[in-house]
DNA sequence: AGAAATTAGGTAATCGTTTTCCTACATTCT
DNA sequence: AGAATGTAGGAAAACGATTACCTAATTTCT
């Protein structure tokens, strides 16, 4: 049969020439469509007999099938694109890793895509994707644009995370965290220490999360009856959480009566407002308590002063990968988590 | 021609039933081989006058080839991998996110892999990436597997970064920076500043870039004449980085001569050195200078008590791209920088 | 016992490209 | 002028799977 077989060949799956279907089949002795439906599991369609066979030979050939091909035909791929506004934030890159683990255990092919929070990326990498047959996208961070609104008649094939798709979609499959809730909650913790009076400097509201979380704050402040003059609300556009916490916070130290507490929604503009106050009001320091809004397991390394809520990224695969696969509409609210700094002063 | 075309369809690419390169050399009035190799700038095989007609035709028509069928067809797919061994690791994430953007810009689509530094896993990735037809695959931290080998005998379809090759690689496509150049930077910075005595807390050595830096700070060391005594080297095995600096610095303190002065062959592992001082020593924290290596942005901020190697992490992506292409052997090495903490003391 | 239904598996069409042959015409060389 | 070369483009064969359709042989039903 092999002429010119090295002789020292024992069992390596060589897969040195192009081993396909059609080998498998051969070596086991039975048609092409016989192989498939072992390998796709369309049972009622071959007998255990063959299944062995077939299965021993895919094992003994180290055979795998070419993706192309079963895409081209079945006009299906097992790749899920994560669209990701911004990977620099630790967040995401949190998130990301979690879903690449949870799709990976359920056969899908992670592709990580930075759109940089442009319509005109996010539209890029949707068409690509499109021509790559991809199962779904990942939406983290979506804004509005053309292919997105193209690609809503779908909605099975998106999944949104912690910010809601910008338009609304009927069918909408959303995995995040009750954000409404989560403020609530530090509303609440700030009252409980007397902390008065109150900041808040946020993020750009143009995401969803960052909306459900200024507007949140601000009613529960409300209906605790503790005040949260405008003043104390600080968002500048434009740069980054970093330097958003950093130009708030001072602003905030000019104000007649600087606030005692900063509630700040997201840990990178905790951060920044940390940063500020090591550098101007290093005095100030302990004074302030800053609360943030993440919380990556980092934060007990490097920012033991930082309270605020623990969003459970390592659980966010896992729930990306159900709203994948469920066939009705879905909101999926994960249980967020208050946690305190682990330091008593902001050292 | 379209006799039930919806009248308010004016140019919109409708994409709606699957429209593919028949579709565009129809509308051209060409065959569709001719199509293709327009789209493949085959030229000399067409003429300008048809190269307009069909590139006209692909923009009304909002045409994108079917990657599929242009994979089964060619055998290669723009398909990179990038394996990284820990995406928990800032460090990774950040050339994770660098490869993405540069590898998008030169038409890859990059797949994001993590093998949790397990053979298993990385030989399951690599199987995977070999049934996609994958372009190449990104090394973020090799460990040695029979897959690995196997694909070595094609060494331009991998790049190494940071982490060599378990196993010498002819061939070998590298991208790093000069290791054995950065340490010798330290010592002699810590030399100079007389922060005797000094102390290192190094990762495992199975990564042959920890491998470089712990040799080279020793042998800098040596002729430096500087002490470094093997009690003020350590490493916690089988624990992450954040406690190998905790675990290192703890039993660093227990030495009858505390370190002055200790450098972390990674920025994680200065994070958890810190922490232990933090927690176990406060009174020592101003006065042990900490060295780390990577210098994420986000140390400006939130640790900014921090000396250490800047990696140029954003420019990896580049380089990966260039040793991608490169067509024979390449080595190559970033520059890296020197950065001072920003506050004097560890506060 | 004969009809109907189920099981097992083969044949061949199909997915949408790329690419190898061809052919035909126009140019340049001898 | 005839041969050689180059240019432009069409027809059709791959690429490697999935699956609709078909045929036999068995089992189950009436």
């Amino acid at each position: 049969m092999t002429p010119k077989d090295p002789p020292n060949t024992p069992k390596a799956p060589a897969q040195s020439a192009s081993i396909s279907i059609a080998t498998v089949a051969a070596k086991a002795g039975v048609s092409i469509a016989t192989v498939s439906r072992v390998l796709n599991g369309l049972s009622s369609k071959f007998s255990k007999a063959t299944q062995t066979k077939v299965l021993q030979a895919v094992d003994e050939l180290g055979y795998r099938p070419t993706v192309a091909a079963r895409t081209l035909r079945s006009g299906q791929s097992r790749l899920v694109a994560l669209l990701a506004s911004n990977m620099a934030n630790p967040s995401m890159a949190s998130i990301a890793a979690a879903a690449e683990v949870a799709l990976r255990k359920s056969g899908y092919v992670m592709v990580l895509c930075d759109t940089h929070d442009q319509p005109e990326q996010q539209d890029e990498y949707l068409k690509e994707m499109g021509s790559h047959n991809a199962r779904a996208v990942v939406m983290l961070g979506a804004v509005d644009s053309p292919e997105l609104r193209q690609l809503a008649k779908s909605p099975e094939r998106i999944v949104f995370v912690n910010r809601h798709a910008p338009v609304p979609i009927e069918g909408e499959r959303f995995v995040g965290i009750d954000n409404r809730q989560a403020v609530l909650d530090v509303a609440q913790w700030m009252h409980q220490r007397r902390q008065s009076p109150m900041a808040l400097i946020h993020g750009d509201v143009r995401s969803s999360a960052t909306r459900e979380r200024v507007d949140g704050f601000v009613a529960a402040c409300k209906s605790l009856k503790q005040a949260l003059p405008r003043s104390h609300i600080c968002f500048t556009p434009g740069v980054s959480h970093l330097d958003i916490g950093y130009l708030g916070m001072k602003q905030l130290m000019t104000q007649k009566t600087p606030p005692l507490s900063v509630f700040c929604t997201s840990d990178l503009i905790a951060y920044g407002a940390h940063r500020c106050l090591h550098e101007l009001h290093p005095g100030f320091l302990h004074l302030i308590t800053l609360v943030g809004f993440d919380h990556s397991p980092l934060n007990d390394w490097i920012a033991p002063w930082l309270h605020g809520i623990r969003v459970p990224y390592e659980s966010y695969g896992e729930a990306i990968v159900s709203a994948l696969d469920s066939d009705k509409p879905l909101n999926l609210l994960l249980p967020h988590q208050w946690v305190n700094a682990r330091t008593a002063s902001a050292l």
